[in-house]
DNA sequence: TATGAATGAGTGTTCATTCAT
DNA sequence: TATGAATGAACACTCATTCAT
């Protein structure tokens, strides 16, 4: 590993701004998505995705300057694909529907790709990464907008019951999906009561 | 003669038998406690590990065939403290109580290293360490036990539940210790209402 | 990860495209050669060789899995060299000059790099290296359609008499190039008679 | 490989003095050759040889300074196990009959251990052990004694016949025990000629 | 702009040798 | 005297990154 003596900077270096480019990012960043699925973090080199992208390794720098880099667009690709569906789902006319259209959007993403969404999780908490927290800070925000409706009970701190129902919810999705679940429906009835029990609504009100 | 190929067995190379040996051991042990909660997975390495040790690289050797099984072994002694401590917290008379001395046992040995229990709980994801199922499978059992206590709701599967407890009891710890959280009393709190929500235990019972 | 464990294949990594990895490649055998000549295996490491070449250690493994695999490769080259020139020796008119040729042709091989000759010869024999049995094919064959002309008395088993003469041959310049022999011409008229003795000429025949 | 700054030298490094210390060295003269034949070269290293032998690996260094030194001492070892039968096997009547049994015995020695005694030879050539050459002196020795024998044809310089005949014999018996072959009567039968044929003796002669 | 050959610091692992017990 | 724990130089091999083409 030959770290550069200043490490590359995270962001992208430049701007895809032909077509061409804009599908070669694309196919470096589904290429670092598949190779993480599929050979973990210990499989997951610039090499490697670069030739799953069908691309030279050069043509990846030109785009990102470092792994680091890569692995922060990967993050924030698979947030914003996520932002919109969670964005939906806590549309829902009741908070208890919107909280459990939720669930049901984090369990389907997870068990997609498991591997994938939870090595994500863990490279997160990585200290360079969380400064470049807004990954994730929509989805925060957007269900700390729920956690705040009036007809949930309310919260002494809203935005740590948001952060809260992230965290149990992905570490049962989390779990699952290490263990090979695939039923999803099942998954979600049992985050549900889990979720109610954290915001203090008896079962039978959600 | 690195011969890059056949994984070394994860199994320790052999029993210290001089007390010699076993200082050696502890060690090794303590160091890779404390490289893995200083510099995280990607700091971790045997040359560091023995360094912090203050022993050659090839006593790390003597007693642990590879970087894995140093791992393994780290697994090992956290899961053996605190089955420990487990073991005591789920003895209370009450189920109720049980389990909040449990979270409380969680929340305390998970804010003492919070990165440490959260890098070991990943690696535990890993495939090579799933076989190695032993670790945390004591843990497994006498949550088991608790959740099948009488004075608790019955869970239509027990093991699952159990499975389930611990997730949202670490999602909860690990997401508090990634963010740098040390009140154990507040983080202790929260999970409770998460943990009994789950067990469909309603509040005031709990 | 040196995971130091699998052996890597033997087969070369991949071919050379671009003229510049040709030439790299071709650095790297001779350069090779030149360390295995001068210091022996116990100075053959792939550093040593990367450094005679010339080159970056990583390069070497662009072209090469692994050790082993430079040591076939080269074997090859050394083969391949001395199969021309073989070939070209027995063709002569009546098989005693051929013969002669040959084993002029071999003592002229050895002595041209003793250490070198001797070093691979001992290679050949290791199990892993038997199995690439494609190095020293091609010269027992054409060795094995000299043994069966018929201006030579015939043998009972032309196929293992191949292989005795490659070894008498063989034997007698391993050692004298060990011993640091030069004088070609001495070599060849004293491995003569052994050769045509095993054949049952008699020396007025030859 | 931890090449002291001075190569420790080859002589033992005391003579075993007590019965005690005789069965050691004698029983780590025979693990060595153990190891050697089964595992090759490099699986020969001084821990395995100490385990197989069933002593400490401290016990090997108290009485030889070094692994070279324990090669050498296996070389004399073999040597002089098979002095006694060379000598034994050139006291026949006419120096045909003596050269037969002397091609016996080096076939019978090679095809009991053959990889072992293919080690030895190449092992000889080396530099280092090339000084000590001590070892095959005595074989030289007796051999040069019969190649001058007056029953057989005059040889022009007897001391270079003598390791010809050394060569031609060791390269067919090196080649045969590679490749496996048990059959001690088959080979010694094709190695005569050769030898014969160097001597210049007609086959019916012999 | 895209490529891929080249690079070398870094890391895992071995093994000859020493020395305290 | 015998042991085996400890040592660290040496070596195989990887992979992030650069740059000439």
């Amino acid at each position: 590993m030959a770290r550069a003596p200043k490490p590359p900077p995270l962001r992208p270096r430049k701007a895809p701004r032909q077509p061409r480019s804009e599908h070669t990012v694309a196919a470096l960043l589904e290429a670092a998505a598949q190779v993480l699925e599929q050979d973990g973090m210990e499989g997951f080199n610039t090499n490697a995705v670069a030739q799953r992208a069908g691309v030279g390794i050069g043509s990846l720098y030109q785009y990102f300057p470092g792994k680091e880099s890569l692995i922060l667009a990967l993050m924030r690709r698979e947030d914003e694909r996520f932002d919109a569906e969670a964005l939906m789902a806590l549309s829902q006319p009741t908070a208890a529907d919107a909280l459990k259209s939720f669930v049901a959007a984090c369990v389907r993403q997870q068990l997609l790709r498991p591997n994938l969404a939870r090595l994500l999780d863990v490279e997160q908490a990585r200290p360079e990464f969380r400064k470049e927290a807004s990954s994730s800070m929509t989805l925060q925000a957007i269900l700390l907008a729920t956690v705040e409706r009036t007809d949930l009970p309310t919260q002494a701190r809203p935005d740590v019951a948001a952060r809260d129902l992230l965290a149990i919810i992905r570490g049962m999705t989390d779990a699952a999906g290490a263990r090979g679940e695939v039923d999803i429906a099942d998954l979600q009835r049992r985050i549900e009561p889990a979720v109610f029990g954290y915001l203090r609504m008896a079962p039978d009100q959600a």
